[in-house]
DNA sequence: AATTCTACCTAACGCCCGTTAGATTTTAGC
DNA sequence: GCTAAAATCTAACGGGCGTTAGGTAGAATT
């Protein structure tokens, strides 16, 4: 019993795989025989699991973005104070990255692999991720009195605190992802003072 | 007469196309024929002025760092003030990836389709400018009287949000280059309140 | 036990890529 | 103008790529 879902789970496990050997070479360089060795398959064993490379591609950016959309809309739900949702968020995006780090990279690096529609779906919740975070640090805004002048410019440097970690964040070294989420900040709310 | 400065100019001028089309298409994705169709060339006609498409990357890269790191070692000479320098650090940033677009794209998105020895010395050369922030930060703290702690980690989240805008800044957009290195300051230093 | 479907495999096709050899045009010096 | 070097071009080669056609072993169903 519960076929479907033990072909899921394979299904799963392939796309994990790729997901990482995609990364680690960018999606240019890896080759489908390149998954396939390293899930102990054949290339072409693998079409029977996607329809071609931007496919596979997608499915896995595309399930990321999903899991990133759930994320965030049930802290949107759960928290009611801004100061604590703008810390949660943070947090939530710093864990989700030490949890997927290869996803991650690849929907940085690797997006505009993507073509056409398939490209648009993924840009298009890309925006409405964005778009929680904009409602949450204008709630914080409001709370500390500051002017929303320029609030996406901010927005975005936050975004980049907490994006460009896959550049140089280890989360097995000394400072644990909670700590790195609280230095985001503090460093973003109060500057080098807090 | 001035043959060797019309050379090299014309190899510029080459090296500037093919870092435009690089950066476009991405690197694996631009092909030797791509390059030389943007220069009104043949592919075969290019090879006259690099050996392989790795050294074509590799020259443009190596040279872009040669100017950032010139760009820092000559603020850290000429000024003194440590909040003054940091502050012409990430205007000197911001304005180099406008001046740059192209490259600064291709030096965070490509950097590792360099193998071997030319991956070392453009990432030798990376660290060596980051050794220039580093010292400008350190100073910075110590005219603050911030406490020195995990000088690195918040140098990564200063150079976050300055490099990050290759994802979201349009220099021709209504946020002139200095204003926005002077957000990325005052964030970096006050924190919202600034 | 026969059949059907799932989950792969082997083999190969056609395309485009980086690169090279060798010919050819364009430029510079005498 | 002649010559030599510089700056290209045409043509092609070998290789790896994504992808497909068609086959097959084993499991599930009847």
């Amino acid at each position: 019993m519960d076929r479907q879902a033990e072909r899921q789970r394979r299904a799963q496990a392939i796309f994990d795989t790729a997901a990482q050997v995609l990364c680690q070479a960018g999606y240019d360089k890896a080759s489908i025989r390149d998954i396939a060795q390293a899930t102990g398959m054949t290339g072409a064993g693998l079409y029977y699991y996607f329809k071609s490379k931007e496919e596979l591609l997608f499915i896995i950016l595309d399930g990321y973005m999903d899991h990133l959309l759930e994320g965030v809309r049930e802290l949107s739900q759960r928290l009611d104070d801004p100061e604590e949702r703008l810390r949660a968020f943070i947090n939530f995006q710093v864990q989700a990255y030490c949890q997927n780090v290869a996803r991650s990279k690849l929907i940085i690096n690797d997006e505009n692999c993507l073509s056409g529609q398939r490209y648009q779906i993924v840009k298009d919740k890309q925006r409405r991720y964005l778009g929680y975070w904009r409602e949450t640090l204008d709630a914080y805004y409001r709370l500390k009195g500051v002017e929303p002048e320029f609030l996406s410019v901010n927005l975005m440097l936050l975004i980049a605190m907490c994006n460009w970690i896959y550049q140089w964040y280890d989360p097995q070294g000394p400072l644990a992802p909670p700590a790195l989420a609280e230095m985001i900040f503090q460093r973003f709310t109060k500057g080098l003072a807090g």
